[in-house]
DNA sequence: ATAGTCCCTAGAGCAAGATCTAAGTCAAGT
DNA sequence: ACTTGACTTAGATCTTGCTCTAGGGACTAT
């Protein structure tokens, strides 16, 4: 429990795969309201907010934008009182995350529509000279 | 097969759901480069236009840049000596999109995880002011 | 004490993908 | 004849999400 290892903005970047400047655009843009700073304003960042910036980066590859994350986060800072309103977020996303993935199976679909009409085509079957 | 219905720009942005405005961009951009014109000079669509806006509108959702959509479509435009190679991109593509399911489905996992820890926490177990 | 390396800020710049503007053409309807 | 409305162009502008620059501070090793 007192093992509270700390990370500098360079090894938080390395670990999860932003570049430094981004993590400090999060920040600027109240994505990450919550880092401190030693006495000489170099950030400082623990476990938690690695954990916490994989979790930003779930809701952003699905579709959240950066202001929409930053109201998220609002709503957590406020603590307790927000709780319902952040698990009805929580359950739009995932609402959307499965639209798009229902979405992109259509598409598999698709491609796999056009891969078996190529292939015919190849065999020597027509050629319009039009997209098809 | 002599039914062959035409469209105008506004029509096919209806039917698209795509704007006029993106239609001509697409076609700037040498995405639609075998629309015929009128003596008016006036855009004229046909059925199997549609049919490439879908899939090239698939193409675009699975995360396919403008670029390579030119690509694609100057392999189409050669005609049959590109088949393998366009078989190969959109076998590529089809790959990229089933690790975009995958990723998306592990997504939702984290999603449902978070919700479960903020409806416990609703249930009175804890609060510690931090994002989680 | 000098270099190297990491950190800081404010703000500029960039790329992609639209989206809109200005100025104008064209055809149909009244 | 004239309005309406849909179309045309070239090119400017916008939005998002970074990404980088300039100028500087702080710590470590030599």
């Amino acid at each position: 429990m007192s093992l509270n290892i700390q990370y500098t903005i360079g090894q938080v970047a390395e670990k999860s795969n932003l570049s430094i400047h981004t993590l400090r655009y999060y920040e600027k843009e109240g994505i990450l309201p919550f880092i401190k700073r030693n006495e000489s304003g170099i950030r400082i960042y623990e476990d938690e907010h690695i954990e916490w910036l994989k979790f930003i980066c779930c809701l952003r590859d699905t579709g959240m934008s950066i202001s929409q994350l930053k109201e998220f986060v609002e709503l957590t800072v406020q603590g307790d009182a927000t709780i319902e309103e952040r698990i009805q977020m929580l359950e739009l996303q995932k609402k959307t995350v499965q639209d798009q993935v229902n979405t992109l199976m259509s598409y598999i679909g698709m491609i796999d529509f056009k891969i078996d009409r190529y292939s015919k085509e190849k065999a020597g079957i027509k050629s319009t000279g039009q997209p098809e």
